[in-house]
DNA sequence: CCCCTGAGTCTGTCAAACAGACGTAGAGTG
DNA sequence: CACTCTACGTCTGTTTGACAGACTCAGGGG
């Protein structure tokens, strides 16, 4: 096997990586599979997910840094003003990887009764998948069709 | 806003959950990415990945653990037994999550220039994104058109 | 006035990550 | 044969992070 190709440039700047950095954090994705299944409050979340309330406080600062969720004020009548955490437009786009995630984990890491939850799609109530396709249209089954290339932003390996 | 329905039925064994178990350990992913890349051999993953290598080799260890990476031994002429690391197909339906992460990490986290990695469809040299659709062949645009409901397993929450 | 709830912060202990040195098996070199 | 080189790890000592659980604080209710 020669060397492959993916040894030619940079992984400094790798879009994987940068998601990581954020998501790899242990219990990010935690909260916002809470958050995204509607749970915005500290202490249900806390209570719901089991993170230490130290982390799920971390946890939610760094997702409002980086701008993924952003801290809501909202007072219920007969109560002081309270804040809850709801997802920008940039953490909503990260449904693909939480409902790619879903599958896997369904999938792959279900005991034989099938998975503890399923993502239907809300009018036609079927479930919901992931699928990879191309700009020109092409569903692709994956196994070999997809690679990876360079961007325009990639910097040469060392 | 009343009690989220999110919250009458357990996380214990939460698809997403038991996914992170695996995923969430730091470097996981980034292993992961090596080899969907093509980057197979010890020594070239912890250069290229820059994790260390007691890291790269416990997760690797894992990886083969829960099945989703092989060990395949190799022999160049002239040289002796060496071992590879290879997707298995638990490990290949992993695709669209990492897609699924580039694609966003592409999005919402570069510089002005762009990602420095893109994953285009082979065949027509086209990018590839991730969709959501359902099992009755709609598209799903995202935004709220799709909703996670208990599945087989799920089990109350006290 | 004291207690209750929601939303955190603080503390002390224990596990994990990191850099970098060390080990090792087999092949090639002089 | 002694030495070195490469691929693939393991060991060590330091520092960072997780965890459980106690503490804090701001208002509202009894």
């Amino acid at each position: 096997m020669s060397t492959p190709p993916a040894l030619d440039w940079s992984v400094a700047n790798c879009p994987i990586g940068r998601a990581m950095d954020i998501l790899g954090e242990s219990g990010t994705v935690i909260v916002l599979r809470e958050i995204f299944n509607g749970v915005r409050r500290f202490d249900l979340m806390q209570r719901h997910s089991g993170l230490s309330r130290a982390v799920l406080s971390n946890r939610l600062t760094l997702l409002v840094e980086h701008g993924i969720v952003q801290r809501v004020a909202y007072r219920e009548p007969g109560d002081r003003e309270r804040h809850e955490y709801r997802l920008t437009a940039k953490g909503f786009d990260l449904q693909p990887v939480m409902v790619a995630l879903a599958d896997w984990g369904g999938t792959h890491l279900s005991g034989p009764d099938g998975p503890a939850v399923e993502v239907e799609h809300r009018e036609c109530g079927a479930r919901a998948h992931v699928a990879l396709f191309c700009e020109d249209g092409h569903e692709i089954d994956r196994l070999r069709d997809v690679r990876t290339r360079p961007g325009p932003a990639a910097v040469p390996f060392t």
